[in-house]
DNA sequence: CAGCATCCGTTCCGATACTG
DNA sequence: CAGTATCGGAACGGATGCTG
């Protein structure tokens, strides 16, 4: 299975890109909606705050996953948007996605449905 | 692109599992060599600690992940592996690490190879 | 509106020492 | 050999207030 030390680098790097607690929803959200300002983001992700919204799209934007958009407006307009090369990670996500939906069942299977796998 | 929430939902289920300063190396270890010795374990990954190596272990022990044999003899013996459903997640771990992979040349043509991408 | 700065609690992880 | 227990620092994330 390729080589390890360099299998450790490269998964680590994918994982550092998805990883931080609002990162995964952010993109599910631009994929959706192609483009949306940062006030919209806040409402569709009602508990993330302003700074956290922030530091994860500025993160988001150094890996050039997401585009950044400022309108020379007052009151101000930013509007963020998914790469080009950033719809890279669709596939990747979709994967993650379906495991993911698999295990959830696979835990229910093991430990029972504690942590309510309905709804939400 | 599948229902927001619940992709939310899955694709951090999916993260949970790799998420953990340890757990690619130990996957990728397992996976290669099949079963492995907590011991041996700790010789593929030097830098990590007992302490570290044990809760990482637990935690894909958990998730049905891999599988921990005990021999009851003395010295005490514990063997590690790969479970017929962890192994499910190998294609996953595939993608993220061509992924991975693209990724770490992409980084390098817009800011440059400073933090070393070859060797180790 | 779209942030940044500050403070503060929690979680993660490393170092070290001890045990069956 | 394969752990557990305890402590301490660092990183992560939340709450709140200020600003152009």
């Amino acid at each position: 299975m390729v080589n390890e030390c360099n299998s450790k680098r490269t998964v680590e790097t994918a994982l550092e890109i998805l990883v931080g607690k609002w990162k995964p929803v952010i993109l599910f959200h631009l994929l959706e909606k192609g483009t949306l300002r940062f006030s919209e983001l806040q409402r569709l992700i009602p508990d993330v705050t302003k700074k956290m919204l922030t530091t994860q799209l500025r993160e988001l934007e150094y890996h050039d996953i997401v585009k950044r958009k400022v309108y020379a407006v007052i009151p101000p307009k930013v509007e963020y948007s998914i790469t080009e090369y950033g719809g890279g990670l669709k596939p990747l996500l979709l994967s993650m996605h379906e495991w993911g939906l698999t295990h959830l069942q696979h835990l229910d299977e093991l430990y029972g449905e504690s942590q309510e796998t309905i709804g939400k």
